[in-house]
DNA sequence: GGAGAAGGTACGGTCGGCGGACCTTCCAAC
DNA sequence: GTTGGAAGGTCCGCCGACCGTACCTTCTCC
């Protein structure tokens, strides 16, 4: 019976890594700086857009305004949001001019079996998500919601071409009403969107995205489940072979 | 531009709300003894594991061993652990005799976006994570364990049932090779643990969902995907209905 | 019957986070 | 143009969680 907590096959070595390993244990203002930050990377949050008051802010999100205003503070230092004082005043969201780009080779090589990891999650997810959207009946508003995130990523700009996608995707995960299933497209999409940012601009490769998003939104605005996943599916696996291939 | 962040539509208020909710600050103790509980409620330490010795633990956790300690003894008044002390002693899990069943049509009734949140999430994950592992090329123990699993889950005294349907789960998960997609699975586990205890004991229910194991586990083993997918989800959806039918 | 490996206990220090009061800025209505 | 109010900016004292460390107690195995 002796090290039968350790790890042989595969398997094994999984579960045992579930539970022997460092607990994540993060602070408020961690989570907190997370939290914003995530908001603005998906899009959730656009340039222009007023936090709410800090004192309100600080409430709902259940920290004291102290914390949160650290936060703000680690938010502003990186240029995400800015802050004006005085009446109408407040936090606003930067525009996202020109984020830099970073080294992503470098990111891609070392954590190669952290990008496969993931990429293997979004292949199960991001296509799920959009079956599910498909089998609901949206609503208008919803409906509306994914022509014009459709749009907006198909007409933008380069420099705002990722944040846009990264709506559109969240856009298709909310449509199929599930909260945690949109929080599992956020943590993908969150995941893969330093290196996705990482990836030369091909005009061939944008407009067969396109064709793609168009695709499965079309899918989905039809409530055709199956299509819907099998388009997403493409999709992802080409951002996947994409990805693997610039990096590799 | 006022109120710009209020939610009108199903997607809008699932982005609102993803990022202006109460952030989820844990500390230490609580997460130490989430992961401990976790790995027990999902089979992955069994009944007579003897658990690292404390100062060993503490360093592999993480926290320090005043904290550790506070978990272990939150685990040892829920009855899911026991402490000798002395040589050869150390913490034990206990074997799941009668855990107690609770009531579940409260809870169901409650919070039943709630079950139809995780049902959701669970039926793209399951099924993904099948067709994962159907797709890889298994090493001989990953199989074995598979084939352990299985059995174990079939052949198993009503009481440790439900703990063995959730080891098989896991390996399938795990099978895949991707932590993330077995953390996934763990989670949607843990979420649906409470109310699959909760279900009346049908042999013919049994019966059907050992049948629909085996054919999972076929179909992984044989690698055909898109088959161990389609039955993932039937079973998925089988006991989905189950506990809606039983919730309801 | 002792050595040693384990759990059990106690103490003081550090630091993160909170609540609350207060100051400063600046728009807007009067 | 003055003033009120809504926002961000600052400060301070308190509490509790967490840690490191040392030490005690129990029990098994040699």
């Amino acid at each position: 019976m002796t090290d039968n907590l350790v790890a042989e096959g595969s398997v094994e070595a999984l579960w045992a890594r579930a539970v022997f390993s460092p607990v994540p244990v993060r602070n408020a203002f961690e989570v907190t700086v997370e939290r914003l930050a995530q908001g603005i990377q998906l899009g959730v949050l656009v340039g222009g857009d007023r936090l709410p008051p800090e004192r309100e802010l600080a409430n709902t999100l259940g920290v004291s305004r102290v914390t949160l205003r650290e936060a703000i503070k680690a938010l502003r230092d990186a240029g995400l949001v800015e802050s004006r004082r005085g009446r109408g005043g407040g936090t606003f969201v930067v525009a996202p001019k020109t984020r830099s780009p970073r080294r992503a080779e470098q990111i891609g090589r070392s954590m190669r079996h952290v990008l496969d990891d993931a990429l293997d999650l979004r292949r199960i997810i991001e296509p799920g998500a959009a079956a599910l959207a498909a089998s609901r009946t949206l609503t208008a508003a919803d409906r509306a919601t994914l022509h014009r995130c459709l749009a907006d990523a198909t007409r933008c700009s380069p420099e705002t071409r990722r944040l846009a996608d990264s709506r559109l995707h969240m856009a298709i995960a909310a449509a199929g009403g599930s909260a945690s299933v949109t929080a599992a497209v956020a943590d993908v999409q969150l995941r893969m969107d330093e290196l996705l940012r990482a990836i030369p601009v091909i005009p061939a490769n944008i407009a067969h995205s396109d064709r793609q998003h168009a695709a499965i939104v079309d899918a989905i605005l039809a409530g055709q489940v199956e299509r819907a996943r099998v388009e997403m599916e493409e999709h992802v696996d080409g951002t996947a072979a994409l990805l693997r291939g610039f990096l590799s």
